[in-house]
DNA sequence: CGGCTTCTTGAAAAGTATCAAATATAGTGG
DNA sequence: CCACTATATTTGATACTTTTCAAGAAGCCG
């Protein structure tokens, strides 16, 4: 983990943030993007849900005492501490975030119908706050094909496909400086 | 809409229970299955989540005052208001609600993960609530079909391969008596 | 510069969607 | 209760998409 500060922890791409079971804080994600899975009895991983810039994970922490989800990065991340002044989160608040969890879950689900290059494409708008023509750190393809329940081989393909489209641009990148190439998204 | 009483309200097969941005109260799934949409922008319904028996829907009501979510009947289905003596609901448990709703729909995505004939089992579980070996009324092959991301004909095949391999087993049904067909779920 | 992992691309196989028709089921009014 | 109609389901044949398997290219790190 690389930590800037205690208080803003940064995370680089596929960093574990917390685990379920354990206790812990609940996190606004200030950037990057977060997946959260359920571990099964079988001791399989299975995708539960995303989290990027301004949504809240790990806020059942604060019903249960424990994390319920396993949280990892899916992209260099910073997170901060919630709610922002130390101590109980304002009324309605915590109702507020986990039924914000549920609409962000709908949206997950929609990254599995369709066909792929439509899966592919709204998975990179959503790593991209939802539309806004911005720059996106792409996870790997492994870990959008665990999202978009493609295998990596055909969402490499519908990268491609949205490359050579124009839809996503691999930025220019300062020749030396090191971490993973961020794309601009076209509308 | 055929409430038996308006207390316990009993839904058929389809039948919308509510809407979204309407005002009402929380209810319990007693029976049957709903399935949840959101409504999008384009006004397209969008699946967000299922419930079966046991389940609580439109919880997020109490917190903001109306429904986020459209639910539908699956199949037929009685309903409890919630929580049971009116009024507020006791500390947490509207937080353990939402929490569980979250974990629910990790669940549904999993509906949309892996070979059609997987799919359309793990659905026919969980409608069967989750395993046991009971009766279940499946919905129509057009909802399994939304709900799995499949399409109909293919639901259709491979509800026919689990009623060949004795997976679902048609359950007899008392000559004349009206109502869909129930199967029987073996381990 | 190796040695490693991740990504890309191709070709063939498998799985699913699509289109079309036949059958079954539910609903309605005689 | 039965015939009739509308709707839902099942099944088949074919086209399309995705997966699988395999190999090569590109990126990362010591």
């Amino acid at each position: 983990m690389q930590e800037s500060t205690s208080a803003s922890p940064a995370f680089s791409h596929g960093e574990r943030i917390f685990e379920a079971g354990a206790a812990g804080l609940a996190w606004r994600v200030v950037s990057g993007s977060v997946r959260l899975d359920r571990r099964e009895a079988d001791g399989q991983l299975w995708l539960a849900n995303l989290a990027v810039a301004g949504d809240i994970i790990g806020a059942e922490t604060l019903v249960f005492g424990a994390y319920t989800f396993e949280a990892t990065a899916l992209s260099p991340c910073v997170l901060a501490p919630w709610p922002e002044g130390d101590g109980v989160p304002a009324d309605n608040s915590l109702l507020t975030t986990l039924a914000g969890a549920e609409r962000r879950a709908a949206k997950v689900l929609a990254l599995r119908y369709g066909q792929a290059l439509e899966r592919v494409r709204r998975l990179v708008r959503l790593l991209a706050r939802d539309g806004e023509a911005g720059s996106v750190v792409l996870p790997s393809r492994r870990e959008m094909a665990d999202i978009t329940a493609l295998t990596l081989e055909t969402v490499s393909r519908a990268v491609s496909a949205l490359r050579q489209s124009g839809e996503l641009q691999p930025q220019r990148k300062p020749r030396g400086v090191a971490g993973p190439r961020s794309f601009s998204v076209a509308a």
